[in-house]
Formats: C-alpha cells, structure tokens, sequence
RNA sequence: GCCAACGUAGCUCAAUCGGAAGAGCGGCUGAUUUGUAAUCAGCAGGUUGGGGGUUCAAGUCCCUUCGUUGGCUCCA
C-alpha cells in the first residue's frame, strides 16, 4: 500500500506506507539526511525513525528552522536524566518532567535525600557526554495505558504514573508513548533526534528548587537547567549574551547610576528613590498624565488607608487579605490599600451618574502596598509598594467592546516611545473567583472579541484572571528573557454589584454600570526597571536625569558654564556643571560612563562666540555651535520624546 | 515561605594548608588649569553581615540567624 507524500515546495512522491523521514531525507541528498533533526507531518512534530502511516504534509526539520531545538533539546533532558540515574542509582532516582524551554530544557528530578549542587553538573556533563558519545539510538514506542503504568511501576517511577493516570483522567488517553536509549527508558510525548550522538553543544546551567506541578504542598523536586545549540557558535553567543545581559541588570544599574537604593534590612521591597531616579519616574508620570487627559480620564486622589469595611464589600477581606497590610486605631480596624478600585468607586459614587457621564474614566497614580513573600523580591520588579498608573472606566454593557477597544489602543499609545516587544494574555476565570459563571463567560467573551477585533495575537492563561474578572495582560521581557507582566485590562461585574453603584438610564431607571480596571505601565516602579535594561541606562533625552553636563576645561571657564546651565534650566531642561579640579578627559569620561545625552564642552572659543561644543555619549564630537542653536534642538527633541538623538 | 549558592572598605575583587586583613576605583586634602574616555602625591576608610562554637590561633572549619542571588509559588 502506497502513500502520498506531499513536500513544502508542492511536489508529491510515492512511498510504501510504514516509510521513515530519515528515508525520505537519503532520497533526497545524504547530506540533507545528515542535517535533519527530524520532520514536521501535518503539523505534527515527527522523529526521523518514525514510521509514517498515511499520506501527508511532509518537511524536513534543519538546523537553521525554529522547531529544530524542540528535537535536540528533549533528547538533552533525557539524556540528562539518564546520566543522573547512572550517577546516582536507578533506585534513587525518580523522574517528574523534563521539558524544553526558551534557550533549553530541564528536568524535574526527586533525588531522595540527595542534594544537588552546582559542583555537581560537571560531573553530570561529563556521564552525558559519555552518552553522548555512546551514540545509542532513540527508539519510540507505544503502550496501552494499563502497560505502561505497570511499566512506571517496575521502573520505580509514582510520577510518571500519576501523570499517565492524570491524562486517562483529563483527556481519556488510551495509549501512551515512550521513548528509549539503552537501559533508559522514559514516558514521553517526544519528539526526540534517532541517536545520543547526534546532540553537541549544551552546558547545565543552574540547579534549583521546583515543587512537583508547580505546588507548594507537594514535595519539592531538584530541577537542573541546562542549555542547547545545533552549532557551538550558538551556545557562546548565547553565554555571551547571558553574560552581557547580567550588566543590564536594573539591580546593579540603577544604584550605579544613583537612581534608586533598596535597603533590605528597613525596607525590604520599598525602593528609595534617589533625585536622579525620581527625575526620570516624574517624566514617566508626565507623560502618561498627558496622555491620559488627551483620552478623556480625569486624575483623582484616594486615601492610602481605609476601614476595614470597605475592603469586606470590595471582597479583597476574603479573596486578597494574605497579601494585604492591616493597621488599628481606636478600635477600628484599616488596610492599607492593595489596590485602587474600591477608592475610585468611592468617588464615583459621591454624586447621581447619568448615562449621559458614561463612559466615566478616573486615573490616579496611586501607591498601593502588598505584601510578598521574601524570597520572591526583586529589586524594582517585584516589591511590596509600588505606584499604579491606574484607572477605572465606568460605562454601560453596551460600551464594553468599545471601551476595551480604547484601552487596548491607548496601550500601545503609552507602549510606542519606547519600541520594545510586548506580548498579550488572555486570563480567564480563578479557582477563588467571585460572581456567577455566566457573567464570568460574557465578560471573558467580550475581551475575546476585543483583541480578535484588534487583530492582536494572544495566549490564553486558564484560571489566571483575578477574583473580580477576566484580563487582558501585557507581558515584556527583561534583559535576561524573563517576562515581567506589566500592563493590565481586567473587566468586572462584581464590585459595581457589591458596592450598588448605579446609573440613571434615558428611560429614568436605575441600571448597573460596568468596570474596567486598567494600569498601562502596571508598576512605575516596575516599568522603569525594564526601561533601565531596555535601555541599559542610555536613556532618551526626555527620560535621561541628567539631560545635559556642561564641562568647563579650565577654571576661567567655570562662570561661563555655569551661566549656559542657568539659561538650559530656564528652558526646563535638567544640566548641570562639572566645574570639579579634574582634568578635562576625566570629566568626560565620567559623563560617558553615565551616560549623559549631551556634553557641552566650553572653553575660551565657546566663550567668546557665546557657543558650546557638542559631545554625544555615542563619542561624536559634533564641534562648537550658538547655544541658542543647542537649546533650540534640544527643545525639540524633549518635546517630541523622540527616541534618539536630534544630532544624530 | 521552600531548595541551592553566596555575604571581606561606598564599588569591583585579593588574602596559599587555619598563621600579621590587602589592592584598584571612588571619597577627602594638596599640587596641577588641562580642548573630547582616567594628571600627580598624601590621607581616611574594616567588629570580614550578626550571634555562638571548635582551636594556641578563624575571613578561612562547625552551628545558628539575617540578607542577597538563581529557581518554585503568587502577581503589577
């Protein structure tokens, strides 16, 4: 019986049924068949060695095509977990997942009373190399359920069980496939490349504490992480970028350009914002005031304390309280507000909404406190006190998609100066929510829509809304690759009910308004840690804390740059002088490092012409022009927020 | 909170086997008056995160505690 393959380029070609890719890769050139990692059939990850069955969509997986690591990297993890095995007893070892990631993969291992340090991957290296080396070839197989339970169960394996009984129970599994080298087998959905030996450039890069399924009250697993690349070049770019990337960190570089201080032992979370850092957050805050007053938002300002009882009608007393600060007075009990939403609810609620106000939209940058958990702190991304840019619009049922809509645009109104990649998540209803199920689907849908009417690519996070609502999240990626949610539209039908807020409709009846909580930066605390690495503290003019240095070469010169900074001041700008008994070069250079957008250096020329000389941080010298000149561009550039220099 | 690693001057890092706590940068003082990435000299700076223990002797070994880092969880 023959089957039809058919390749991307859309020629077809004859094979008995039961042929391999790697067959179908030799016809072609032994030296594709060399390259290949594996096959994509109908969309489906394929193995090289595994039979193909009907005819079908067929292509080769190379080393240059984006599916190629999913191939090497899940042989990697296996690989792996066999060399643990090996080093430290079958018996011993029990293996939980092991997949692939965004630059690797890892493996979830229970090493009993063993633990795991980073001295010991070289060890791990050197057994995987070994099978490497070995060159033993990957056998796929299938099992009916019932078997390969019982095979789990001699392999001393519960966690492979559990999950092979997890997916008989959600997804009625019949069959399950397995995938093994030598003496080591493993259940696995694959794919995988057909030998060990065909797998070269990795490195184990950290090992770390994982709960099984991600639970705390499970045990806690040892995971190992590792890294993999077809081509070695590869894997050194990749450590060199992880290297370069550690420099960017807003940990090490916000202190080193003196804009924030975290002090662990006072205020453990609660960033002190220095001048230079608190420059840059009200530029940040400017910006996004302006912008929200052009969209039709008015600013309010509520309390940082309320009674208790507000926050048990909010229903934060009973969904959120492990996250909030309490404080008591003459008996009453306060929280300190976690979030803004009862505040702006209060405001909204001081006089009669008609339909007429509607949609209502009130921001405020409002400084909420939450409590976390000391191990998950870091520096400005995660912390117990942050200011957000936050706002509610109040508006009818009918105004939803319209008003998400709104939002989802000015997102990216808010996102556009700053030209870094973002990524959408659609989150839907929690275990601990609040409400009915229906409404909970009617909202959900409405988000749908709206990013579907956006034309917006979107992942779906099951169970990760909040309790009041389903959201739309903004994910960016720090320096190292790690996502970071930022921006936030979560739309509720449960807190307009809870508090009875009401609007007169043209028909004279009271009807129930709708929210939609939103923050576009999220955390300003947080999105300034990300512009920190975006920019690796290079920032635009208008951002920079200090736009302008103006350097005087000799003492002479002090009182001239001294009066171009009175004159750049006067115009708004922030500069300032080095009029330090340093040399010139040392001034420079020192600006340099800190990356201050424009030196005006100013010496006995500039004087007398009533000039200056412009240096940029990226080293142009762009020689001596009018200071009127320099203050007119700058404006321009500041003005407009444009990303780069005007000079340039 | 849990698992692992790490805590030496403001910063970056030395200190051999357990045997006298050091350097560079930065800071201060003085000299130098400099034209596009570091002028020279001198000085100050430390309960080696805290507490306890072993030892003739602890930065170094052990215990404990606090903190940081990498993860897990939660989330902006």
């Amino acid at each position: 019986m023959g089957i039809e393959i058919k390749l991307p380029d859309g020629s077809k070609k004859q094979y008995e049924k039961g042929a391999r890719p790697l067959d179908i890769a030799m016809d072609i050139s032994e030296g594709l068949a060399k390259r290949a990692f594996g096959a994509i059939v109908n969309d489906e990850y394929w193995d090289l060695g595994r039979p193909l069955e009907t005819s079908c969509d067929f292509r080769l997986v190379l080393d240059k095509d984006s599916e190629a690591p999913v191939f090497f990297r899940h042989t990697m993890a296996h690989i792996m977990a066999q060399a643990v095995m090996r080093l430290y007893g079958e018996d011993r070892v029990k293996l939980a997942i092991g997949p692939t990631i965004e630059n690797g993969f890892y493996y979830d291992i229970d090493l009993d009373d063993v633990r795991l340090t980073e001295e010991d991957l070289p060890k791990i290296e050197a057994e995987m190399e070994k099978i490497i080396k070995e060159d033993l070839p990957i056998e796929r197989f299938e099992l009916p359920v019932s078997e390969a339970v019982i095979l789990m169960n001699n392999q001393l394996q519960p966690y492979k069980v559990e999950l092979i009984e997890d997916l008989v129970k959600d997804y009625g599994t019949e069959f399950v496939t397995f995938y093994r080298q030598g003496d080591f087998t493993d259940l696995c959905r694959g794919p995988h490349l057909p030998s060990t030996g065909k797998v070269k450039f990795f490195k184990l890069t950290s090992v770390s504490g994982a709960y099984w399924r991600g639970d705390e009250k499970n045990k806690m697993l040892q995971r190992i992480y590792g890294t993999a690349f077809s081509k070695k070049a590869d894997l050194e770019e990749y450590l060199a970028k992880i290297e370069e990337a550690r420099k960017r960190d807003h940990r090490k570089l916000g202190p080193a350009l003196g804009l924030f201080t975290i002090n662990y032992d006072y205020a453990p979370g609660m960033p002190i914002f220095l001048p230079k850092g608190t420059d840059m957050l009200n530029e940040l805050l400017k910006f996004s005031r302006e912008k929200h007053i052009e969209d039709g938002y008015r600013e309010v300002s509520t309390p940082q304390i309320m009674s208790d009882s507000l926050w048990r009608t909010s229903g934060h007393w009973d969904h959120y309280s492990d996250n909030m600060y309490f404080t008591e007075k003459e008996e009453q009990q306060f929280a300190v507000k976690p979030m803004n939403c009862p505040g702006h609810i209060l405001a909204y609620k001081s006089s009669p909404v008609s339909y007429r106000d509607l949609p209502m939209k009130i921001f405020e940058f409002g400084k909420v406190h939450r409590y976390e958990r000391s191990g998950v702190l870091h520096g400005l991304f995660r912390v117990r006190g942050f200011v957000q840019d936050d706002a509610h619009v109040f508006c009818t049922r009918e105004q939803i998609q319209q008003e998400v809509i709104g939002v989802i645009d000015f997102v990216k109104k808010i996102y556009e100066p700053f030209d870094f990649q973002y990524r959408a998540e659609l989150s839907t209803r929690p275990e601990n929510f609040m409400g009915e199920i229906e409404l909970w689907d009617i909202a959900t849908e409405a988000l749908r829509d709206s990013l579907k009417a956006k034309k917006m690519d979107y992942i779906v996070n099951e169970g990760d809304g909040a309790f009041y609502g389903p959201k739309i999240d903004y994910h960016i990626k720090d320096s190292l690759g790690r996502e970071w949610q930022c921006a936030t539209i979560q739309l509720d039908f449960m807190m307009p009910e809870r508090f009875g807020i009401k609007y007169i409709g043209p028909d004279n009846n009271e009807y129930q308004p709708v929210m939609i909580h939103r923050a576009i930066f999220g955390s300003t605390e947080r999105f300034m840690g990300i512009l920190i690495e975006h920019y690796a503290g290079a920032f635009p003019t208008w951002l920079a804390p200090v736009q302008v240095k103006v350097i005087p070469i000799a003492d002479r010169h002090t009182d001239y740059a001294r009066s171009v900074v009175v004159s750049l001041r006067g115009k708004g700008f922030r500069a300032e002088v080095d009029d330090r008994q340093k040399s010139t070069n040392y001034k420079i250079r020192e600006a340099q490092l800190n990356k201050i957008p424009y030196m005006l250096i100013v010496g006995d020329r500039e004087m007398q012409n009533g000039q200056v000389s412009v240096r940029l941080r990226s080293e142009k010298d762009l020689g001596s022009i009018d200071l009127e000149e320099f203050i007119h561009k700058l404006t321009e550039e500041v003005k407009d927020r444009k990303g780069k220099s005007i000079f340039e």
